[in-house]
DNA sequence: CGAACTTTTGATCTAACTCAAGTACAGTGG
DNA sequence: CCACTGTACTTGAGTTAGATCAAAAGTTCG
């Protein structure tokens, strides 16, 4: 687990992600407390598997770079994408139910996460309730993220799930800093079209629309936002 | 708030339901504690609101009895169902994101409800690790729940989704000791079909395969499950 | 360069939607 | 008690968005 990269031991304390993990109003004794939550962390390369379905549930990972897709595999093998995770986000919020993990979370790109026991997050936060509220917080976002989903394959049409896709990442990548107009995607049209529940030629066909609309510019998997308000109005967003 | 019915103001200690509620193993002054979280209770009408988009976060509820929905209306009026909550189960859960509710909770059938105010829940929480644990749990369980919902509209076909919805509703009433052979829906054709992303129509001619399949039989709201074994398999569950 | 993979494009096909009509039922008031 | 009304559900016919099948065009990488 040594690495050289010395960016890559930065303390949570100096982390440019600090306000999406943690808690905010720490004092430092407290932010010490919490940065001893990071037993360690760890290096995935593209396309590994961070933790597998059924797995025991161990730790949550805070992603420090690098992007993820959460799925499952049914049966037959098909594939089915909950979603997608990047940088400042957490991994593993489903093992609670039952001490398991219940998706396997894949990196997309080489990627770098921080590894927090469960745990010491327990005991951490029955000292700090700060972290115990921030953790509710954090799931409960989940719960809404995946309610958004919902709405979306419920009762949408696939330019629109498209562009609620699009308008919903570069939300996510604006908060962490990046211009909220390009889009590099990590993911495959396979990936995309599992996840908002549709083919990938429909996807491809989606994409092919909304730049006929001039609603974006496309090259391969980079994405320019032309006009997010139309974007937005055809996501039902605005 | 005052009430005549007896069996509504029952100690959580002697509540057929603690065990879906309230985390296991404790002793009795903690489960006194916990038991001082339910401040009150309330009634709730058949077709009336328990809490509203928007409304400030300021109670879970946990179910005594009656069964809900949860749902939000867009722009157009038009509704979307997220799930439907029986007794045992907890309603608010993503309220801790914006300490603002984030969908509708209306009562499919009357309804008795425990009022568990936040504050309190986090004040006892610090002081009972279990009931922290527990609260992750449940939290887990939604994000877990939804995601099965998302894999029945992402990848499923109409009958498919209607005999899965089927077993799940009858395995949550089968751990609170009802039946699991006889489901009386409380909830309308339409709520179905927004919940699974089908039409009205669609739900209806799917209940009339699944009967003709002889994996089902159906007077109205009240379904007998025939053969569990084949709706699973239909569900792709077994 | 060549093999494997990803994405796009075109041509059908089909599950579910939409529209329309009819049936069943609960509640209300005469 | 029955007629009247409104709501919930079912059934039928025609339409369509997206799936499926097929093949070509890019892209990546050893």
């Amino acid at each position: 687990m040594k690495t050289c990269d010395s960016a890559f031991n930065v303390a949570c304390s100096e982390c440019n992600l600090r306000q999406l993990c943690m808690p905010s109003g720490l004092d430092a004794a407290q932010m010490r407390q919490i940065e001893s939550l990071v037993k360690s962390k760890r290096h995935i390369k593209r396309g590994q598997t961070l933790f597998a379905n059924g797995m025991p549930f161990q730790a949550l990972f805070a992603i420090r770079s690098g992007a993820f897709k959460t799925c499952v595999f049914n049966a037959q093998g098909h594939e089915q994408v909950f979603g997608f995770q990047i940088a400042g986000e957490l991994l593993g919020l489903d093992g609670f139910v039952s001490n398991r993990h219940c998706c396997d979370a894949i990196a997309l790109e080489d990627a770098q996460v921080c590894v927090m026991p469960i745990q010491e997050l327990q005991t951490v936060s029955e000292e700090i309730p700060a972290l115990a509220s921030h953790l509710h917080r954090i799931m409960s976002a989940e719960i809404v993220r995946e309610r958004g989903l919902l709405l979306l394959l419920g009762g949408m049409r696939a330019e629109e799930r498209l562009a609620a896709f699009l308008i919903h990442m570069t939300e996510r990548l604006a908060a962490r800093g990046f211009s909220s107009a390009q889009l590099m995607l990590r993911m495959s049209r396979q990936d995309i079209g599992s996840c908002l529940g549709l083919q990938i030629e429909t996807v491809s066909r989606a994409f092919g629309k909304l730049v006929e609309q001039g609603l974006i510019a496309l090259d391969k998997r980079h994405v320019t936002i032309v006009d997010a308000q139309g974007l937005k109005s055809l996501a039902q967003l605005a």
